[in-house]
DNA sequence: TATTGTTATACTCTATAACTATA
DNA sequence: TATAGTTATAGAGTATAACAATA
C-alpha cells in the first residue's frame, strides 16, 4: 500500500486549507466518500456501484435494448456491453432477443437479479445515512435538495436539461 | 463525438429517477459539472483542474519536496514526478536541489507561475460562480458547510482526521 | 540499509473504429 | 444504406516494482 511510515518530523499533513475549502474540493471528496462507502457496502453483494445502477435502470424504466440503456445512462453503447457481460455472467440481467427486431437485445432482470437489487439497494441506503451521520437531519434534506436545484431543472421522468456528461 | 441521432421516437430521454434522486448520483454528476465548468475556466492558462491544486499547495505552503509534497496532496510520487515534469516544462514551477540532501528536490512557484496561479484562481472562482448561479446566496453558504460536516472535523491546517483517499 | 527521485510496466476505465447480422 | 451488438485497439489516469544517487 502507501507504507508512508513518517520516521521524521513530517507527520501525515494533509492538504492545506487554500485547497480543502474550495467547493470543487470538498464536491471531490465528498463524492469519492460516499463512493467508498457504497462500495464496500455493496461489495457482498458481488456488485460495484455502477453495475447497481444499471441495475436500478433496468428494474425501473419498460424493458429496453442495450443501445436504449447505454442512451438512458449516458454512456456508448460498447461500454454497455461489457456491462451486460458482466452481469449476466452473474445471472443478475438476461438478454432475449427482441423477436420484432433481431438485432435488438432486450435486456431483463432475473429472478436473482431482481432479490440481489433489493438487498444491495437496502445496503446501499444504510451506507448513505452513515455517510450522513452527524449531520443534522435538515441539513440532509437540504444537501439533497440543493444538489438538486444546481443540477439544473429536471422534467418529470429524470430527465436533466442540461447537457450531462457521461 | 457523441452523435447521437434520435431518428425514431426515442427522445434523448435521461435516467430515470430512480437513480437521478440518490445522493450518489447527485454528488458526482454535481461534482462532475463543477470539474467540467472548472477545466474549461483554467484552459485558457493552459492548465488543468489537478495542476491548479499542485500550484496552490506550492503557494501556499512553506518549499516543500516532491516527497512532501505528494504526501500532502494524497498523490504517491511518481505520478508527483510526471505533474511537476508537465508543470516545469510549462515553466510555471522550478525544480532546485536542496543543498542539505542532494537527495531532495525542492520545488517552488516561478514568477509566471505566480501571475498564471493568481490569474487561475480568479477565473477558477468565476467558474464557481456560475456552477452556483441560480441558488439562493444562503444555500451556497449551506452547501459548502455541510460538505465540510460530512467531511469530518479538519485541523487548523486543513488535514482532514478522517482517512482520506487520494 | 533507507530514502528521494526516476523510469518502466501493468492495470483500469473509457472512447473510437471496424466488423457482423439484421433491417 | 442504416442500425444493434460486438470485438479490437488505443488513450488517459494511476499504481507497483525496480533502479540510481545520496544519506
Amino acid at each position: 500500500m502507501g507504507e508512508q511510515s513518517f520516521t521524521r518530523e513530517s507527520a501525515p499533513t494533509g492538504p492545506p486549507a487554500a485547497l480543502t475549502n474550495r467547493l470543487g474540493y470538498l464536491l471531490k471528496h465528498a463524492q469519492l466518500r460516499l463512493a467508498d462507502l457504497g462500495a464496500s457496502a455493496l461489495a457482498p453483494f458481488g456488485i460495484n456501484g455502477r453495475e447497481c445502477a444499471v441495475l436500478i435502470v433496468i428494474d425501473d424504466v419498460p424493458p429496453l435494448s442495450q443501445l436504449e440503456l447505454a442512451r438512458r445512462m449516458g454512456v456508448d453503447r460498447t461500454t454497455m456491453v461489457a456491462l451486460i457481460d458482466e452481469l449476466e455472467a452473474k445471472a443478475l440481467v438476461a438478454r432475449r432477443p427482441d423477436p420484432h427486431d433481431r438485432r435488438r437485445n432486450v435486456v431483463g432482470l432475473t429472478e436473482s437479479g431482481r432479490t440481489t437489487l433489493r438487498a444491495a439497494r437496502s445496503a446501499h441506503d444504510q451506507a448513505e445515512e452513515r455517510f450522513l451521520e452527524g449531520l443534522p437531519e435538515e441539513d440532509a434534506v437540504h444537501l439533497k435538495r440543493i444538489l438538486r436545484a444546481v443540477m439544473g431543472p429536471v422534467s418529470d421522468d429524470g430527465r436533466q436539461e442540461r447537457p450531462q456528461k457521461r
